[in-house]
DNA sequence: CGCATTTCCTGGAGGC
DNA sequence: TGCCTCCAGGAAATGC
């Protein structure tokens, strides 16, 4: 399930591959996933140029001339995959784009359609779902500023993963997160003390920076935009452990639900405070 | 406000 | 082998 790791890697691979190429002809088979500028994807961006492709919270985004945007929200199983134009599509592919002058293309497949595709242009008619707004970057938060997120009682699993509190937390690594910071995960956000605080917000760091240099995590549909697993999976503690002994301290994992999302812990390195609700 | 529940959707797993 | 049910989960809406 692509996370902050995964897009930020899928972005990085796309701008190596498509900045400063031309977008062509536009293959779109379903519309009810295209959201934002109301005109026709076909329409829209054959001609633009790539300008660069960036990651924000867990979404990719094509930047393309005119002050246009193409940002991809990945859901569950979406896949963003430069490919060469004669390689078999595989089902459920609901975007192609060709990449002028090469024999390339961009496809965005996406089995369980919980991802979409938003195209915004300056001043357009917008149609479809919005895009609220995101929290601020966890790489780039001082420990001052998660200080302040912090600051609300509730259980601090839900508050990682709320994508307005702090964006591109997903279920993997808010569990990995918490459980190097050391931290359980139904702790109320605001009874964490300045310590713990600066404990889980480097364990956030380094754990996402590490799940980069690794590609992210493959566990089922997410890969790289040349098809490739990542491997971060092969380096998680507690995530999908549930009944295997802790890589820490050899405790068996434990598996509750927490904010409607399957949540591993391990009961001795991360203690159920008593505000735990 | 917080939190649980439901919805969307498909493929994979498990039961019989 | 084959069919059935259940379940995973990111985001958003709904209910309490």
């Amino acid at each position: 399930m692509p996370e902050l790791p995964e897009a930020e890697t899928i972005a990085r691979a796309l701008h190596k591959g498509l900045a400063g190429y031309t977008l062509g002809e536009v293959g779109l088979t379903r519309t009810d996933i295209v959201h934002g500028d109301s005109r026709p994807l076909g329409d829209l961006l054959p001609g633009r140029h790539v300008e660069r492709v960036y990651r924000r919270a867990k979404q990719v985004v094509i930047e393309l001339s005119g002050d246009a945007q193409l940002i991809f929200r990945l859901g569950m199983t979406g896949q963003l995959l430069i490919c060469r134009v004669r390689d078999a599509v595989e089902p459920h592919t609901h975007l192609r784009v060709r990449v002028m002058r090469t024999r390339r293309e961009l496809r965005f497949r996406d089995p369980r359609r919980f991802g979409g595709i938003w195209c915004i242009t300056p001043g357009c008619e917008f149609v479809g779902k919005r895009i609220l707004p995101t929290g601020p970057e966890p790489l780039e938060l001082t420990p001052k500023r998660f200080r302040f997120v912090l600051q609300r009682s509730r259980q601090i699993k839900a508050l990682l993963m709320d994508q307005q509190a702090i964006a591109g937390l997903g279920n993997i690594y808010c569990d990995e997160s918490l459980h190097a910071a050391r931290v359980h995960p139904m702790t109320r956000a605001d009874t964490l003390d300045d310590e713990a605080s600066r404990r889980l917000l480097r364990a956030i760091k380094r754990i996402l920076n590490k799940a980069i240099k690794h590609q992210g995590s493959t566990l089922s549909d997410y890969r790289t935009a040349d098809g490739a697993k990542g491997s971060f999976q092969h380096h998680h503690r507690v995530y999908q452990r549930a009944g295997l002994p802790c890589r820490n301290c050899g405790a068996v994992i434990e598996r509750a639900v927490i904010a409607g999302r399957s949540t591993f812990s391990c009961p001795a390195c991360q203690p159920a405070p008593a505000s735990a609700s």
